[in-house]
This record gives structure tokens, sequence and C-alpha cells, in this order.
DNA sequence: GCAAAAGTGTTTTAGCTACACCCATGT
DNA sequence: ACATGGGTGTAGCTAAAACACTTTTGC
């Protein structure tokens, strides 16, 4: 069978980014609220159409550079998949997102939003209460990403972008807790990070915040993969795209 | 900022597919050769383009059924990235593609190719031989595709995806040991998947080929993540899109 | 001194590796 | 009988879990 032209459908393509970040202990989420049609003023995921010349990474890097004050920061940015039901957003021509997952390490400004609409961080446990929910198919958007957030903290360094360039011990395994939703032992942890491979190397200095012994500061080290990986205590039903 | 509609490029989208199976102890790949420019009859993974009113799996599925005489087996397909330099293809408008990652059993009909194009079972390790290398992006596609699969098989069940419904251990091992291309110790292998939870059900059966003593047959159970996973010796640098 | 947080040691247990060994079938 | 592949047992090692303990700071 030759393709016909008639066959293919054109569509427009837009980037969707699930941006994540930890705020006094809570796992969040940047939401903006949509200054147009369809879904007006619900809440959504920060995102925008490919351009020419550009790919739909540049797509989500832009947009990513738009919604919060990142500029050379320690990003983590990764695809996590194609969204194309054909009625997943009534426009024309048809729109299909690419889905990416992003990790931030807290911004000390909670948002710098340039646009018209209001980008806000939002605890990832109080998304079901939102009003009327996400726009489109956020809502299995996001669970897709945060699955694959958390099985990529088992056997990857990624855990290091959700902290600041330096960062103790304690920091890096609160990201574990607040993620996973689970308490890691603080002794165990500690040594299983420092003896990894260079997932860790230490900076020589110290933390002092408050009170207690002052914590030694790291910055992530060069290795990507976690080996030996952390797992967590029950087994995961968060492998995605299976 | 405001987005305006110039600032969107319409593309059409394709699936392309990295179906992999294990034929005569190798790790194999259907390619077809292209009947049309661009890269006319050079090598190339399968696809097609997204029609209206399907989701990209669908087209995924659609090719794959096309190509290959698999109907209702227990076929492993997912997603694996988007793909959208936009050099990536010549055409107008542009082309952006969705790899999918196929798994198949070893089909007894080596193609049924119902198109005009030529599909054939190609040696991954032969495909770099092929004069002209593959069309498009699609080496990157395969080597993306490729790496995935390898990880994979260490987290999830994916292996018995390679296998008819009914195998052996000995079967699932040489799944292992063609994909990552390393021998696997039989009898600890053996113990690791007979004991992990519901990776293999045994049916009762038993083989009887050829010499030896007969092995029992088992199929897939329903557990889709490995626990504990199956690791391979050496750490390896095969985490994709991170 | 005492509370609090960081870091180290120790015991127990689970799992993996590397084999040796036995079992069931074809020739 | 013996070759061939399937399956089990076992000793030694490695790593993880649980928890006691020491160290360094602020008050």
């Amino acid at each position: 069978m030759v393709t016909r032209l008639r066959d293919r459908e054109v569509v427009t393509l837009t980037a969707d980014l699930v941006i994540l970040t930890i705020r006094e202990g809570e796992l969040c989420l940047l939401l903006v609220e949509r200054a147009n049609e369809p879904f007006k003023s619900r809440s959504a995921l920060p995102g925008g159409f490919l351009r020419a010349g550009e790919t739909i990474e540049e797509t989500a890097l832009r947009e990513l550079a738009e919604e919060t004050s990142l500029d050379g920061l320690p990003l983590h940015l990764e695809q996590v998949g194609l969204y194309s039901a054909p009625d997943r957003d009534p426009r024309e021509p048809r729109v299909v997102t690419c889905s990416f997952l992003a990790i931030a390490p807290n911004l000390p400004v909670p948002v710098a939003g340039s646009d018209a609409h209001a980008a806000r961080w939002v605890p990832v446990r109080d998304v079901d209460r939102l009003t009327g929910g996400l726009a489109f198919d956020h809502a299995a958007i996001l669970a897709d990403a945060l699955a694959r957030a958390r099985t990529k903290l088992q056997y990857t360094t990624i855990a290091t972008a959700f902290c600041a360039p330096e960062f103790t011990i304690s920091e890096l395994r609160e990201v574990y807790e607040v993620v996973w939703g689970v308490e890691v032992d603080r002794p165990n942890f500690h040594r299983k990070v420092t003896d990894a491979d260079d997932f860790v190397v230490p900076t020589g200095k110290k933390s002092s915040k408050g009170t207690g012994r002052p914590a030694l500061l790291y910055r992530a080290g060069t290795a990507r993969v976690l080996h030996p990986p952390m797992v967590l205590p029950a087994a995961p039903e968060s492998v995605v795209d299976g």
C-alpha cells in the first residue's frame, strides 16, 4: 500500500512540563492558570508550541526559562511521553503534546511569572483538590511523570537535581523521603550515598545551619547511574511506559 | 507574551518501530527497504504516518500488524522518545517521529511483507555494516531503543515478550544472554527466576526437545516489575533519556 | 550540661557467586 | 553406557537493615 497524503494528519506539537521541586518538606509542582480557551482559568501544566527551526527539547527549555528564573542551574530535563488521543484538545489543527519531567532546586523567588497568567507552586498531594482538576489530560501526564521520577530516583543520580549546588547528605535524604513518601534510615543512607561511585563529592565546607552538629557539604558527582541502586522497601508498581 | 499563530509550526507525525526478536541465538531487528524518496532503497525502521482519529500507539500497532504476522500474541510495545530535529527529514511539512520499542517472539514465518518494500530480519550487530547505514536518524533511534531494552530487562519482566507463550527457563535465559551479550550462570538464573514473585508460572508440561532432560514449561506471570532486579555484572552506561 | 543533628560501628540477615552434584532423556 | 541438557545443594562472600553509639554544634 502506498502512503497517500490524505492518510496523514497535520498536527501542532506542544511541550508540557512537569516541573518538580521541594519546598518546605513538600513535593511541589509548577502550575499556571490558563489565560485562554479551552479550559480558560483552569490550572494546567506550563507548556508551549513548537516553533519552526527548534526541537521539542528547545521548546521545553524555552518555556522553562519563561516560567522559572533558573538559568544555568544544574537542571534535569527529560522526555516522558507523547500524548496523542484525538480528543485530548478540541483545537484545530489537532494538538499533540510531548511531556517533560523537569527537576529544579528550591528557588528563592516563588515564581517570576513574566507572562500574564499566574504561575505558582502547588504541593503535589493537593493537586486532586484543585477546583475542576487539571486541564486537558494533564492529570495523566502528571501521574506518568511522577512515576518516572520515583523510579529514576532508584537507579540514577537525579535526586541531586532537587538540591542546590552545594548540599548536605540530610538534604539529599529529604529528597528521597519527600518524593517517595517513606522514611529512609539516616545512618544507612549516609553510608550508601558516600560509598557510591561519584554520586556526591565532598567540598570540604560545612553547613552550620541552626542547632546540632554541622553537616559536611557535598556537590553532585558526575555519575548518572546509581550503582548499586537505592531501593525502596515495598515494591513500587511504578515502572512507567510498560 | 501571547502565543501567536505564526509561532506554531504544523508538523506531520510518524511512528517508527524498533521491533526486536531473537533468531538463532542472535538479537534481530526488522528493517524495511525504502520504496520512495527520501533515502530511497536505503534500509530504515518500519513506520508510518499518524492518521486522523488515531493515537500514535494505534499508528504503531497498525504498522506492526502490517509488517509482521503477530496478531494477539503477548507483545510488548512502548514509546521510547520523540525525535524532532528540524533537519531530520527533508520533507514538507516537517516530519517528527515517535519511536517505539516492540519485542516479539521468534516468528515462524520470517516476514509477511504485504507492502511492496522488502522487510527482513537483520542481526543487530550487522546493522553498522549495512551499505549507507540507516535512513534518517534511525541509527540514533535504534541505539536509544536498544539501551531501553537492555535496562528494562533488569527491572521488568519484558524478557518474556521475547518468548513464545510457553517457554523453558533456558529459553528465557538465552534472552538475557543475547540481549546483554554476556553469559549468565544457569543454576543461579533458574533459582532467581522461579523464586521471583509471579515472573514465570509453571504449566506442568515438559518440553522434550532433542537430547537431554526435558525442561519444564512456563508461561509469563502477571508481574511487570522484577523484584529483586536482574543485575548485569558490569555497570551498564545504558540509562536512556537521562 | 543538655538537646539536636551528623556521622560511625556492630550485629544480624538476606541475597548473590561459584561451583559440585544429581536427574531425566536420546542414542 | 554415556553424552547432553535440566535442576538442586551448598559454602563463602557481599551488602543491606536495624539499632546502639560517638561527635560536634547551639543554648
